[in-house]
DNA sequence: GTTGCAGCATTTTTT
DNA sequence: ATGCTGCAAC
């Protein structure tokens, strides 16, 4: 039996406790998979072992994932792994995020009718929905509070909450919720969250059930997708659900705390787990362990390793320095950037670093969010496709009309005009999305690319303007993925558009990702949410100072999350950690020195414990504000050349060129600029320091 | 409508 | 520290 040899061979490698949670055939099971205790591994034995030793056919499985980067990477592995049987993509229709499947069974098998959509709905996005109650607010003339806070307050809204922070009195938020609602269902639109709830409704009716449900990082549950998996159940339907309660993080949007406890008691589930890290020495999980609250069941394999390291420096820039700096060291010896990753608390943080590691040279990539709002010409563009497609959707016919850069600049009430025929005014672009439907009809995919010319983009791209190129690459290239999916998909012209915007609302702006040149060997910056089932050689957690980390967070329950997020970056460590605290940090609501966490590390896993020398340090923040000052000041005399001088640098520098770094000695000025000096010290090579935080002694 | 003042929040993010 | 919000006063 030829095709058994990989799962054979995949199975050998599992230890005593990952075979039995693969082999256990319970109704229900929940599987405690702690830390680097080869989780993913397991999921993918345990679909393997099903398919090819149970013949269970991989379309009678539902494999539920948070994010699509989980779920591809699970159909990747399968791929990889039985190449012998061929498994492909396709093979695996209801492998996928919560909402890709609930939107791939309302499109395709769930009669979406009986709750008053077409399998035509489009997917409306956050942003969009947000745009959808502005208009609400103003026609219906609500009266609404916080504003700014709209999404935040319609969110809160869904989960019941109608008073936001200290807010004494109450507005129409309820009244503007209700309006969306039929607003969305007039347009033939579904929120993300509409996607499981319409799901769920129609799937306890349904008859077509699948034969096993395996649910990846089940402790991201909220309620609403608990529901649905209970939903897709029929009796005889099996559950293997994998999760770890202490890498709960995500209870601040609505992922339920209790949800382990939760499902044992509805579904009668067996507990098992998957206690053995493999990932970390042994140091490092002693440390991690501080961190849990019931630290009896990780096991380590590992020998103990490097003790880890906690710094002190003076503020986020000569934190990022000595990182810059340290980094280059580990390079030298040998390691390679991509086993490198630095973690902080909020997105802001990134910021000095991304300055620094630019200045130094060392390629870096940070993880952060880009959504269509990023790429006003994509924008756009997709608001006017959603528009051609759908005939109700006013949404985007008004956004795609509205735009200054882009549309014919027409006001809410020239708009209203237009639609009701009133208006003397004529709009081609209008005219061209009434006709796509009919234009779609005579066309196949080939050549889909020929709507660039039918809406006349170039008139609206406006051919003279400094982004033309820019902006008309993008469209070609967005008009090239959708041929691509569309071809992939089979399906008709129009609905493969349909099916293509509705996917790239869920999958986000991936196809873009392709074409960036992003370096394969690059330090990873990111958030400690963003960590998550990643893991790196080295590891420095920044800015680990009261406030900060943990953050301000009032309820005992915050607090408790705030340590698992730390545990959570802890364990993403193999060999290595650094610990930073700062004295002067960015943020006047955080405090300087170190945090509970830090006093929380126990002494004997320490390395060092280096103070900065508080006395001797120049007041770089009063530097910052007199560098800002001469710069403001530069720019009001823009006609007199004012050359702009720190504290260090005051000394006229073009005769002297011989320095003294208090760190590094003696050293000759190599090369300089308003921001940067880069020094040849004797004896040591040559570094770059940011003028505006380095000492230097003029000699 | 505009202005001034007191009170407040300040963060993480996937689909 | 800073900016935003709601609210009262004009």
């Amino acid at each position: 039996m030829d095709e058994l040899i990989t799962l054979n061979q995949i199975f050998d490698k599992l230890n005593s406790y990952q075979k039995e949670a693969v082999l256990d055939d319970s109704p229900a099971l929940l599987l405690n998979a702690h830390v680097g205790s080869g989780k993913t591994t397991v999921l993918i034995a345990k679909v393997l072992h099903l398919y090819l030793e149970e013949n269970v056919d991989l379309e009678d499985m539902v494999v539920l994932t948070f994010t699509n980067k989980a779920a591809n990477e699970i159909k990747e592995r399968l791929i990889n792994a039985d190449s012998e049987h061929d498994i492909q993509d396709g093979d695996m229709p209801f492998f996928g995020t919560f909402h890709s499947v609930a939107s791939r069974l309302l499109a395709h098998s769930l009669p979406v009718e009986e709750l008053g959509y077409t399998k035509d709905f489009t997917i409306i996005d956050p942003d969009e929905l947000v745009t959808m109650a502005d208009r609400l607010i103003v026609e219906n003339g609500y009266h609404i509070q916080y504003k700014n806070k709209l999404q935040y307050r319609l969110d809160d809204i869904r989960r019941g909450k109608i008073l936001y922070g200290k807010m004494r009195n109450p507005d129409d938020i309820e009244e503007l919720w209700e309006k969306i609602v039929i607003e969305k269902k007039a347009q033939n639109k579904m929120g993300f969250d509409d996607l499981i709830i319409n799901a769920t409704k129609l799937l306890r009716e349904s008859t077509k059930k699948p034969k096993w449900i395996i649910v990846d990082e089940f402790q991201d549950s909220d309620s609403s997708q608990l529901e649905f998996i209970k939903a897709m159940c029929s009796p005889e339907t099996k559950l293997f659900v994998v999760g770890d309660p202490n890498q709960i993080i995500y209870t601040w949007r609505g992922s339920d705390r209790n949800i382990f406890k939760i499902f044992k008691e509805e579904f009668y589930a067996k507990e098992m787990s998957l206690p053995i890290n493999y990932r970390s020495s042994s140091t490092i999980l002693d440390v991690a362990k501080q961190f849990l609250e019931d630290r009896s069941e990780l096991e380590g394999v590992r020998e103990p390793g490097n003790r880890i390291t906690v710094k002190n420096h003076y503020n986020s820039f000569n934190e990022a320095q000595h990182i810059a700096d340290q980094i280059k060291l580990l390079q030298s010896k040998g390691m390679k950037y991509k086993d490198i990753a630095v973690f902080y608390r909020i997105q802001r943080q990134s910021k000095a670093l991304e300055e620094v590691l630019k200045r130094e040279g060392i390629p870096f990539e940070v993880s952060r969010m880009r959504s269509l709002k990023d790429i006003p010409v994509l924008d756009w563009f997709v608001s006017l496709l959603k528009a051609s497609v759908n005939r109700d959707d006013k949404n985007n016919i008004i956004a795609v009309l509205n735009s200054r850069q882009f549309g014919n600049a027409l006001t809410h009430a020239q708009i209203k005009k237009l639609l009701n025929n009133k208006s003397e005014l004529k709009s081609m672009l209008l005219e061209k999305m009434r006709g796509f439907i009919s234009w779609c009809d005579n066309k196949t995919t080939e050549n889909i690319h020929e709507m660039y010319n039918y809406f006349e983009l170039d008139d609206y791209l406006s051919p003279t303007s400094s982004t033309y190129v820019e902006n008309e690459s993008l469209i070609i290239e967005f008009i090239e993925s959708m041929k691509e999916h569309i071809k992939k998909t089979d399906l008709k012209l129009t609905k493969g558009i349909i099916d293509f915007l509705n996917s790239s609302a869920l999958y986000g702006l991936n196809f873009l990702d392709d074409d960036m040149d992003i370096e394969e060997d690059s330090v990873k910056l990111m958030t400690l949410h963003a960590c998550k089932g990643l893991e790196f050689k080295k590891v420095f957690i920044v800015g680990v100072n009261p406030g900060l980390l943990p953050m301000r967070a009032n309820p005992k329950e915050e607090y408790e999350e705030e340590k698992r997020l730390f545990f959570v970056g802890i364990t993403r460590v193999m060999d290595d950690l650094e610990i930073s605290y700062q004295s002067h940090p960015d943020d006047y609501w955080v405090s300087e020195g170190p945090s509970q966490f830090i006093k929380m590390l126990p002494s004997h896993l320490i390395e060092q414990m280096e103070e900065v020398k508080n006395d001797k340090e120049v007041d770089l923040q009063a530097i910052r504000r007199k560098i800002i000052e001469n710069k403001n000041r530069v720019i009001e005399n823009q006609g007199d050349t004012i050359v702009t001088t720190t504290a260090e640098s005051q000394e006229d520098s073009t005769n002297e060129k011989r320095v003294k770094h208090e760190k590094y000695g003696e050293g000759l000025i190599e090369s300089e600029d308003d921001d940067t000096i880069t020094i040849l010290f004797d004896g040591y090579g040559s570094k770059t320091f940011t003028r505006m935080f380095t000492t230097l002694e003029y000699l």
